[in-house]
DNA sequence: AAAGCCAAAAATCTCGAGAAAAAACGTTGA
DNA sequence: TCAACGTTTTTTCTCGAGATTTTTGGCTTT
């Protein structure tokens, strides 16, 4: 099947050569986005960005264009693009959608694997560790690595899934939780109980204990979530939600 | 809340204006497709479309570039743009994906639904009841305003869930499923036997019987499928699946 | 006759400038 | 002092033309 330049997950781990303009500003878009270097609901000014992102205000825009798909930007008719907002609320919903697709994701995909799975993951798994090893050495830019070891530890898991589509709407959920988890590693670094969370999903898969895994997999969603909510820049967003309402 | 010009579904009946030509011709693209007027994987050549849709290349560019968004182009880097292709495994894929979403969708708009919900959901019926009538009387122009008061039926129905994801995603599904059921409609209209699953449905949902109404549209849901696969296009299709594969 | 290669043609991708709309600002009047 | 209005400024939206890349077609060679 042909690679499509805005596809979900990365599988292969080799460096993705943008084949576009277009594409290269939408990931790098993308990824400024997700990692908070715009912040959400701010105005995505085109003439600024084009400068910034070094290409015609025409590919800006489409490459913008592109970002609504993900719901990571939203365009409002004339009056140009924004950074899509969030909320404690929309964590939540995201969260809960998130827990039922991935719950479905991993049971089809514990049902399904065959040992090149199997093998995918202890690989994912082994990669993941070497990473929490090296946060847990405070190493300052391992933080990116282990965002995206994650990632593939938890795109390898349901990666058997037989459902492109859920497997779709999963990449587009982990992106969205993503931008959150950024803000809430901002304040306090990824908790040390996570490692052992990732081990117990891991061995429940391998083991092909689909009623375990989903338990511990929604039970470690979950908590990300109430991770988040604990930061203070979310306790006071649910506080002021009515406001928000307004318009 | 502002009303996104790339929104999910229109949910009053107001005839929609669009307020920029890049949405214009989205919406003007995206009806052509889904009706089949670009064939599925059909090249989409911007040269030959903006002239049809009488706008200038870069707009339609945009244009394209938000469809992607709905999975009904795909994007293949330095060569253009195509309808995405169809498969029956693909609205297999759909279809299962699609269940289990409406399943949830509605037991939690059964659960949260207040009078206004099921002011909506009677008139919804009605309408789509009286569309039904006149497609039996096989008026010619009727088939459209059945697909549309069929989906804002089952909009409806699932309208009062509260996880605006859910919908998002079912937004983008019941589009794709519409692909699929607009090629099966033009080898044979609605069944009769259709109208008597709405109803059933229906009266479940405010009778506010969860597990009967998930039943009943689970089954509706299927049945679509297999009057799809029974197409002479698609058991063709299924048996040169193999082919397809090879690139 | 089939495979490989080179040139012509078509299509895509990209950019900057002009038209239209929205926002910002200062002015005027009650 | 406040509100409403008109002008200025900024930003968005749109278009057509030029540079790259892909594709097509024909030619040569084995």
């Amino acid at each position: 099947m042909d690679q499509l330049i805005t596809g979900d997950f990365q599988v292969n781990g080799d460096a993705y050569e943008p084949k576009t303009l277009v594409d290269g500003a939408y990931r790098q878009l993308r990824r400024d986005i997700i990692e908070g270097r715009h912040a959400p609901g701010a105005k995505l000014r085109v003439e600024h960005l084009k400068d910034e992102y070094e290409v015609g205000a025409g590919t800006l825009r489409e490459a913008l264009a592109l970002l609504v798909s993900d719901s990571l930007v939203v365009a409002q008719g004339q009056r140009g693009f924004r950074v899509a907002p969030i909320s404690l609320a929309d964590l939540e919903d995201i969260t809960r959608t998130r827990v039922m697709l991935e719950s479905e994701a991993l049971r089809q995909s514990i049902a399904h694997g065959d040992e090149a799975w199997e093998g995918n993951l202890v690989s994912a798994f082994h990669l993941l560790t070497r990473a929490e090893e090296k946060l847990a050495g405070d190493l300052d830019g391992s933080v990116n690595e282990w965002e995206e070891r994650n990632r593939v530890f938890h795109e390898t898991l349901i990666g058997a899934c037989g459902s492109r589509w859920i497997r779709h709407f999963l990449a587009i959920l982990y992106r969205q939780s993503e931008r959150y988890r950024r803000i809430s590693v901002l304040n306090r670094p990824v908790p040390q109980d996570v490692h052992e969370e990732h081990e117990q999903i891991f061995k429940a898969a391998i083991a092909r204990d689909a009623d375990e895994a989903c338990r511990l997999l929604s039970g470690h969603i979950w908590r990300a979530f109430h991770t988040v909510s604990a930061v203070p820049e979310f306790a006071q967003e649910s506080a002021s939600r009515k406001v928000a309402n307004g318009r």
